[in-house]
RNA sequence: GGGCGCGUAGCUCAGCGGGAGAGCACUCGCUUCACACGCGAGGGGUCGCUGGUUCGAUCCCAGCCGCGCCCA
């Protein structure tokens, strides 16, 4: 057996990767019993990379996904991708603008093309990535977005939503990109501090009697002002309300109005109402029944019913003017710096215009009640909890969701129109106008929200509205595994989605797992230049080894970034490959492997512990710690003890079978953590019947472990520290000698290890003598004092005093 | 502005009512017949600060100071 003294992950983790495809090990078959377990991988974007978040989360979901296949659960990790709409119309666009053209020039159908042509070339690699971090997705079953199959799936769910009344069309403020030209949904913006200028301008009443000075951070809308706003019970202003004022710039009559909207501790307390670019105006504005002017475009510039001079100026530009003319007509009372948190859209970066503009709605509400429901009655459960009343409290706002967007690439709305104005929706391209007749239909030229299509992920598929065997076999599934930022872009509508087209939730876990941080502490981010690419890391340490330290990094906390845990994952994998070796270098053959010593039986039951541990880590998905106890299995017990303690009778083949057998389930434990160089090391084993990704989890053992072992180890610790040996007999003893070593006398410190005893004692007499404390303590705790208090005692004993 | 979380050894993090822990780094000793990506020993911590509750507080409560995230 020639087996190099330093594992080496390269080669032998792309060799394993292959034979578990190619033998089919990761399909998962409808057809065989078992009781199910699923997951379906968050789809990445089709453009996307692998990065330290899919790497976590990759690790994660594997870990259990194959520890239920060992199990012998039937399991599905379904995989698959995100057709992305504005990122990857945003990639062929800027390609486009290279080559000096524009989806403009080309038309929407050669655009559509053009995208179809980019991915085939460039898109979908990561899923090639999560195979190279050993990943055991059933690739066979790879699905995307845009399939015929799921784009029937999102027309169907479409319309379902149209006839249950929830769709619909309305003029809205929405969030707008000048960048991406298309409107955004609220959880697509991203608030960031920016420093403003807060502009004080007064406002003169129309009667003459003075005026009113607003602060505003956009003086340029204030050429679509509609009323002055305060709030009722401010006193300041109370005789102004009803009172009207003269609009700068525009010279427009408007009105004071009083709503309790209004916060009067912010700049004046009188606030200006700009229906046409602002949310909470927009708000009043409806209730008030005031006009919604609109002054900037689509392309961030000044239109519409504008002074000549302000047309085609940027907003910022036109603040300019309309400062200066505050100054020249002595209506400005004063500028001052503002810090605020002002809307960016997390795509582009571009600030986000609120703008009223035609759009395609939905109402949440109705199954937002269905998914608090599956929140509250523990149906579905977010871990950690915590993140339950974070779900609870977005979907108790819920929000109209704005579903259309002005763009190419996705799924186009199922929506036609008449030339008399009338709506049609249908799943398939209809005939005729539902209302009219009409043959001449236009279709809707909007797409959807990326998200309104993820929703389905969980059934579309499935085969999802198709009655398919995998949809009955696979749905419900089990877990779903993301950060935190996608509570309520993914995990909310999956519920709700899941809940209202199949009656059924799509998973009864949420795993919110950690954010990885840079090691400074910033966010991972390709702008900051602060992304650490897990793909160098597997090339350096191999995906055993990154695998191991990312869940090591996976406390529910966030956590920076440590080289040195996946450093530990390939210090883990080397021990275990040659602690192999130790026990393969004597000889492989196979014999009868009954347990006969104390320390074959103390091994056996330390494993069993650590089962049981993982067991219960991987239940309440605390990885880090699942991963720590295998650690110290392998160094601490299996290696440093047990080996140790046998290495004497290794030229024994009993000795070695039992080894064997101990050896094969420290393999099956660690696996789904590092799949890689268990299957490695499981195949040089003898007679192994199949491969380890399949072989079966280690049942429940039996195993009683004596005190020899704990009575050599603290033999050994005395020895080490002091020199000094204490007496020690049969098992014990022969452990002591095979793994200590001892050289010397064995006189030692004598003195300073009595010492140290004694202070034990002395300090846990002292507590015991406290009244209060064995009066009012736990009876367990002062039981384990009193306990410890004699192990000293028989220490001092051993120690021949 | 609302909510959540975090400040523990030089670093990354566990622990969260009864003697301060792990891994790395550091010091010292080991060419022990698997592994120096190893083995053994050791140094290093007013557990952010100030109060409170308790027989007992790193752990619970309040306030403060730092840091981060989510939502508006």
């Amino acid at each position: 057996m020639e087996l190099a003294t330093l594992y080496n992950p390269h080669g032998v983790e792309e060799r394993w990767q292959r034979i578990w495809e190619a033998e089919r090990l990761y399909h998962a078959d409808p057809e065989q019993p078992g009781e199910t377990f699923v997951i379906a991988v968050p789809p990445p974007n089709v453009t996307g990379a692998l990065h330290m978040g899919h790497a976590l989360n990759g690790s994660i979901q594997d870990a259990l996904i194959r520890m239920h296949r060992m199990q012998g659960y039937n399991t599905l990790w379904q995989p698959g991708f995100d057709h992305a709409g504005i990122a990857t119309q945003a990639v062929v666009e800027r390609e486009l603008r290279n080559e000096g053209t524009s989806r403009l020039d080309i038309g929407r159908d050669a655009f559509v093309e053009r995208v179809w042509a980019w991915l085939r070339e460039y898109g979908g690699v990561i899923m090639s990535q999560f195979r190279t971090l050993g990943c055991s997705l059933d690739y066979e079953r790879e699905r995307f977005t845009m399939d015929d199959g799921y784009v029937r799936a999102v027309m169907r769910f479409f319309v379902h939503l149209y006839a249950r009344g929830w769709l619909f069309r309305d003029n809205r403020i929405v969030n707008w990109c000048s960048d991406c030209r298309t409107s955004i949904s609220d959880l697509e913006v991203e608030h960031i501090d920016v420093d403003d200028a807060l502009t004080y301008a007064r406002y003169p009443l129309m009667n003459g009697e003075g005026s009113v000075t607003v602060a505003t951070v956009r003086p340029a809308t204030i050429l679509a002002d509609v009323a002055i706003a305060v709030h009722p019970d401010d006193e300041r202003y109370t005789q102004l309300i009803g009172k009207d004022v003269k609009v700068p710039v525009v010279n427009r009559t408007v009105q004071v109005i009083a709503d309790e909207r209004v916060d009067p501790a912010f700049g004046t307390g009188a606030l200006k109402i700009t229906p046409g670019h602002d949310p909470i105006d927009f708000e009043i504005g409806r209730d008030h029944g005031l006009e919604e002017l609109t002054v900037i475009g689509l392309d961030g510039r000044m239109t519409g019913d504008v002074p000549e001079e302000y047309a085609g100026k940027t907003e910022d530009e036109a603040a300019e003017l309309v400062v200066q003319w505050l100054k020249d007509h002595d209506q400005l009372e004063k500028r001052e710096s503002y810090r605020h948190a002002v809307g960016h859209c997390e795509r582009s970066g571009t600030r986000i215009q609120p703008l009223v503009s035609l759009q395609w709605w939905c109402d949440m509400k109705p199954m937002a009640q269905a998914a608090i429901d599956a929140i509250e009655s523990g149906r579905v459960t977010f871990h950690p909890p915590a993140q339950n009343r974070v779900a609870l409290d977005w979907l108790k706002n819920i929000r109209p969701w704005n579903v259309s967007r002005q763009l190419w690439w996705g799924h186009q709305l199922p929506i036609w129109y008449c030339p008399d104005g009338h709506v049609t929706c249908a799943d398939t391209e209809p005939g005729a106008c539902a209302e009219c007749g009409s043959a001449d239909l236009t279709r809707d030229e909007d797409v959807l929200d990326t998200w309104f299509s993820s929703a389905l992920w969980p059934f579309a598929t499935l085969g999802w509205p198709e009655d398919t065997p995998e949809l009955r076999r696979y749905y419900p599934g089990d877990v779903n595994s993301t950060a935190r930022e996608i509570i309520f872009l993914w995990e909310a509508r999956m519920v709700m989605a899941g809940l209202e087209l199949l009656g059924d939730i799509p998973f009864h876990d949420v795993i919110i797992h950690s954010t990885i941080l840079a090691p400074d502490g910033r966010r991972m981010s390709k702008s900051l230049g602060t992304g650490i690419d897990p793909r160098e890391l597997i090339g350096k340490h191999g995906a055993d080894a990154t695998r191991y330290g990312l869940l090591k990094m996976s406390s529910t906390q966030d956590v920076r970034f440590a080289e040195q845990q996946i450093e530990e994952g390939r210090r883990l994998a080397n021990k275990l490959w040659n602690a192999s070796r130790l026990l393969l270098l004597g000889g492989g053959e196979r014999a009868a492997s009954e347990p006969s010593s104390v320390e074959e039986r103390w091994i056996l039951a330390r494993i069993d512990a650590t089962r049981a541990g993982v067991e219960a880590d991987l239940a309440a998905f605390d990885f880090s710690h699942a991963v720590e106890r295998l650690y110290h299995l392998i160094f601490d017990d299996f290696c440093d003890w047990y080996l140790e303690a046998i290495k004497p009778r290794l030229d024994d083949a009993q000795t070695r079978a039992t080894a064997f057998a101990a050896l094969e389930r420290v393999l099956k434990l660690l696996h789904p953590v590092m799949p890689h160089v268990t299957e490695e090391i499981w195949s040089h084993l003898p007679q192994r019947e199949s491969r380890l990704i399949v072989a079966p989890w280690p049942e429940a053992a039996d195993e009683s472990a004596g005190g020899e072992i704990e009575r050599a180890q603290t033999a050994a610790r005395i020895y080490r520290r002091s020199g000094v040996r204490i007496a020690l007999e049969g098992d014990a003893q022969r452990i002591f000698e095979a793994v200590v070593r001892p050289t010397g006398d064995g006189e030692g410190d004598l003195a300073a290890e009595l010492g140290r005893v004694r202070n034990e004692i002395e300090r846990s007499e002292r507590m015991l003598a406290n009244e209060k404390f064995v009066a009012n303590a736990a009876p367990e705790v002062v039981d384990a004092e009193r306990q410890k208090l004699e192990q000293y005692r028989a220490e001092l004993d051993a120690l021949g005093s």
